[in-house]
DNA sequence: TCGATTTGACCAGT
DNA sequence: ACTGGTCAAATCGA
C-alpha cells in the first residue's frame, strides 16, 4: 500500500520511504537473529547483528541526509543567522567596521529550524563541540551553555547547540540543537543508538520551526529509548524513575502525539487532519536491552533537515 | 605553542 | 529596559 500514496510524492520523499522500509526490514531482520541468538546461546551470531545494526544506522543515515539536502530552499532560508548574517550585515551599516566593534553584531535566530531533546545525563552525540559562550537564563538556576561545531572556521559548518540543565529532580539536561552539520568530521555514531547506558537513554525529541508562515514547516517527531529489562537484581538506586520526567517507554511531541514504546515492529500509513502519517515502530531485543525506535512523519510538511 | 574555555561586552529582538 | 545569542580578549591546560 505504500506505493500506492507515495507515487505521488516527489522522488526525495520517494526515497526516503523506501530508507525507512528497509529499515524496518533490517530490524525486522535483526529482531529475528536475535531471538535465535536468545533461544540457542550462539554467540557467533553477534557479529552478524553488528552488521544488521550498521546496516540500520546506514539506513537512518541515508533517510536523514535526503532530509537534509531534499529543501535546498529552506537551506538558504536558514542562513540569516550566524556568520552569513553578520557577513550580509557588514556590507551594510549596522556593523562598524573595526573587529573590536563587531562583536555582538548578529542577528537573533528566529526561523531556524531546532529540535530539542532531554536526557538524563550530558550525552556524546558524535559531533565535535566548541563552546562559546554562557548565560544565566531568566529564572533558571542554571547557566545555559553555547556550543557551535569545532568545524565552523575550517568546513564553515554552521551546526550549533544549547545545553541547559534543568531545574526538576533528578537533574535533566536540555540540549537544542540549531541548524544542520554541513562538516564531514562525524567522529562516531550517536550514542543514543548502541552502547550507551540504557537508563540515560531515556530521551524526547521535539522538531519545531518558528517560522509560523509556513505550513511547509518542520513536523518530524522521533523517539527512542533504550531500555534495560526489569530486573531486580540490578534495579537502579538513586535518582526516583517515575515521577517527574520523561518516562522512558512514553513520549510526547510538541502537538501532543503520544509515542508508546511497544509491541513488535510495525509500519502504519494513515491520515490526519495535517495529512498522511507514517509512523515506524522498530524494536529488537537482546539478552539485556529493549531498543525501541519510533518515527512518525507528517508527508504533507516535511522537515527541512534533521540532526542527530 | 596552540586549541579550548571563560567571561565581559555588545547588539537584536521583544 | 530587559533578555538572550554571539563575539573576542584573556586565560587555561595539555
Amino acid at each position: 500500500m505504500e506505493s500506492s500514496w507515495a507515487e505521488n510524492l516527489p522522488p526525495n520523499k520517494r526515497k526516503l520511504i523506501e530508507e525507512l522500509v528497509r529499515g524496518r526490514e533490517f530490524t525486522n531482520q535483526l529482531k529475528n537473529l536475535l531471538n535465535n541468538l536468545t533461544m540457542n546461546n550462539n554467540d557467533d551470531g553477534s557479529d552478524a547483528a553488528g552488521d544488521l545494526v550498521a546496516k540500520i544506522l546506514g539506513s537512518f543515515s541515508e533517510t536523514l541526509s535526503i532530509l537534509s539536502t531534499s529543501e535546498p530552499d529552506e537551506v538558504v532560508k536558514a542562513s540569516p543567522c550566524g556568520e552569513d548574517a553578520r557577513k550580509s550585515e557588514d556590507s551594510g551599516e549596522s556593523c562598524k567596521s573595526s573587529l573590536k566593534d563587531r562583536r555582538g553584531c548578529y542577528k537573533r535566530r528566529k526561523t531556524t529550524d531546532m529540535y530539542t531533546k532531554i536526557t538524563r545525563n550530558l550525552m556524546d552525540d558524535g559531533y565535535a563541540w566548541r563552546k562559546y559562550g554562557q548565560k544565566v537564563i531568566l529564572n533558571a538556576k542554571h547557566p545555559r551553555n553555547y556550543y557551535r561545531c569545532t568545524h565552523k572556521i575550517d568546513q564553515g559548518c554552521q551546526a550549533t547547540k544549547q545545553v541547559q540543565r534543568t531545574d526538576d529532580e533528578p537533574p535533566m539536561f536540555r540540549t537544542t540543537y540549531c541548524g544542520y552539520h554541513t562538516c564531514k568530521n562525524l567522529l562516531k555514531a550517536p550514542q543514543i543508538l548502541l552502547g550507551s547506558n540504557p537508563r540515560d537513554s531515556a530521551i524526547l525529541l521535539s522538531f519545531e520551526t518558528h517560522d509560523q508562515q509556513h505550513h511547509d514547516s518542520t513536523n518530524i517527531f522521533a523517539s527512542a529509548s533504550i531500555k534495560q529489562e526489569e530486573s531486580r537484581d540490578e534495579e537502579i538506586p538513586g535518582p526516583d524513575r517515575t515521577h517527574n520526567h520523561p518516562s522512558p517507554d512514553h513520549f510526547m511531541s510538541p502537538d501532543l502525539t503520544t509515542f508508546e514504546s511497544s509491541g513488535p515492529a510495525t509500519s502504519t500509513f494513515s491520515g490526519s487532519d495535517r495529512g498522511d502519517v507514517i509512523s515506524e515502530v522498530y524494536s529488537c531485543t537482546d539478552s539485556t536491552h529493549n531498543l525501541d525506535m519510533d518515527l512518525a512523519f507528517h508527508f504533507d510538511d516535511l522537515p527541512q533537515f534533521i540532526n542527530f
